[in-house]
DNA sequence: ATTCACTGTCGAAGCGCTTCGACAGCTATG
DNA sequence: CATAGCTGTCGAAGCGCTTCGACAGTGAAT
């Protein structure tokens, strides 16, 4: 293994100029970089992580704490960890990946043991009880998602409740008056991650402005489960035309449920889906949807984290404002009967 | 910060024997051990990595390369790291995230600043471009995929080959006499990540012996792609009855095209696909499958990386069998008209 | 009583790096 | 021409931990 030690006796200098070389903390002349550089390159030089962070207290790597669960938009999520990996790698940091297994434990860890030097975390609950220990703590946090108190934090989440209004506004505009929402399984409610009940909250509260009945069916997922929702709506209220789906397992078995009714969409009914482009343009029918963008919340929390760990930035609530593509699965209400 | 000095000293004993306490590398009288575990416990102590990593020149982290493509199999690639994650842990490591963005660069940069102790590498090529480093290295890897040459190599993967044949078994114990195979993406195929490959040959083979006829399409997945590949096939052999789907992004358009030809499954065509299990169990047609057993994945990789950690356990090819469940989408074929 | 082999503890020497203060050799300034 | 202020480099002091050898104390074997 090649040290700094050897890099500098290779290019006839000390082993602190070697180290300002690669820090750029301190000016070197071109032809002392020059030399050290070269060094660098024969001998294959790497910093020993290890060294470097116990000399400067700082370990370059960033935690991201990830759901255990895989049961629920995990192709988001895994989406988010990359796009959370490749920004830190473009910041110069790599990221730990920690599970949420280990629950709160895992935050302490990782700061008392200074193995990185900020944490991302991910499926934040509205009462996490990770919470008050980031707050307690001065290492650097960025939550993916939106707890209920937000003060001393610093959030980034897709605005679910502009999400929902805009919903809302689409079907209002088309001339539906009945909607119904296919939400998340009711675990995701009971769980209280926050981001299916404001999306809930901004579409009723619009709806009420537009003048739309709307009703919430939270929903498994699958086709059994899809079906016997699907039953249910139909059943309460006949008249539906406009469906609003949160749950990306149930967008294919409604889709195909509508099918074997004889409902077509989007002639007799509308279908807005809230789910990643990739699902929505791969459907049966290309989805009218508001996309989750994945890679946009990793870049942001990734930028937030940076510029804390520089001391440039304060805490703050990142929404990013949703955006509804028009595809093939929604059009004008039909004619009432 | 509490540093081990500081327990020492509020134990009342010296540094070495709070180090010896804490890694058990010698003993320690039993008072002695609750005086310092005590001081732990009432000091929050967490020993500090770097100042570990330095001076063990061990890291305790696991790097775990997955591949930056986001595009296909995703929610195994998100179970398998998961469990990854979750199975390192339990035997006290962490583990380290990094993108295939950097290619064979990552596995140098790992290597050599000793940030990780072992690596694990998702999604490997036949002919892999980081082989060669992982095998001029002695820093343990194990690779889940298997490449053309797995000589100084340890490998986990399904035992694609088996699955295949276990296909053709299925269908061929059922009457039917032409299958066709919905492939991957063809960039899969040109990308030779192998397991498609395998697949096919493992089930063309079984065919042979079995009388099977075979026809293989890759197909893209999506709506479009599928409808298009379903026809091609159905046009070239309409007396397929019997459809084998390794692309999970087909099934669910496959089952719907099928539907709507009004080719009923089972009755008509049976269909069995090679997919994560929620994929099959939530599919409108609860499915015929044969599992791809991401967790067992996970779990085999850390495992044999540990093994060859703690100087157990050599290279080799762990394939794990495959099982198929029967479900809803197969049975007999249909008598000859 | 003497030797021997443990057991339990300590002190000290690093691990490879960062960073602070020092300083030699300049150039610009009064 | 002395002085001040740069620039570029160096030496040395740690960062917090592991680990090696040393050794005091104890009990068993001689």
């Amino acid at each position: 293994m090649v040290t700094l030690a050897e890099v500098a006796q290779h290019a006839g200098v000390s082993a602190s100029t070697v180290s300002y070389v690669l820090s750029g903390k301190r000016s070197i002349s071109v032809s002392t970089r020059q030399r050290v550089e070269r060094s660098i390159q024969e001998l294959g030089y790497h910093p020993n992580a290890g060294a470097r962070a116990l000399a400067s207290s700082r370990s370059n790597i960033i935690a991201l704490m990830v759901p255990l669960r895989t049961d629920m938009y995990v192709p988001v999520m895994m989406e988010i960890a990359i796009a959370v990996a490749t920004n830190a790698r473009a910041h110069g940091y790599d990221v730990l990946l920690l599970t949420g297994e280990e629950g709160p434990d895992a935050v302490r860890r990782v700061t008392g043991s200074g193995l990185a030097d900020a944490m991302i975390l991910m499926d934040v609950e509205l009462d996490d009880e990770r919470l008050p220990l980031l707050r307690a703590t001065d290492q650097p946090s960025v939550l993916i998602g939106l707890p209920a108190d937000t003060t001393g934090l610093t959030c980034v989440d897709l605005d679910f409740g502009a999400t929902g209004a805009l919903c809302a506004e689409h079907l209002a505009l088309l001339g539906h008056r009945d909607i119904a929402v296919i939400g998340e399984a009711p675990a995701v409610y009971e769980r209280h991650t926050g981001f299916a009940e404001r999306t809930l909250d901004g579409l009723r509260s619009r709806s009420r402005e537009l003048g739309l009945r709307v009703l919430h069916r939270p929903c498994e997922g699958g086709y059994d489960a899809m079906a016997l929702t699907l039953a249910r709506i139909l059943d309460e209220r006949p008249g539906t035309t406009g469906f609003v789906v949160q749950n990306e397992s149930a967008v294919e078995p409604l889709l195909a449920l509508l099918r074997q009714k004889g409902r077509a969409v989007p002639e007799d009914v509308s279908v807005i889906a809230i789910c990643p482009e990739q699902v929505a343009t791969q459907a049966s029918v290309r989805l009218t949807s508001v996309a989750i963008p994945a890679q946009d919340m990793g870049r942001h929390a990734v930028e937030r984290l940076i510029a804390k760990l520089e001391g440039r930035g304060e805490d703050e609530v990142v929404l990013i404002a949703p955006e509804l593509t028009v595809r093939a699965s929604t059009g004008p209400a039909p004619a009432a009967p």
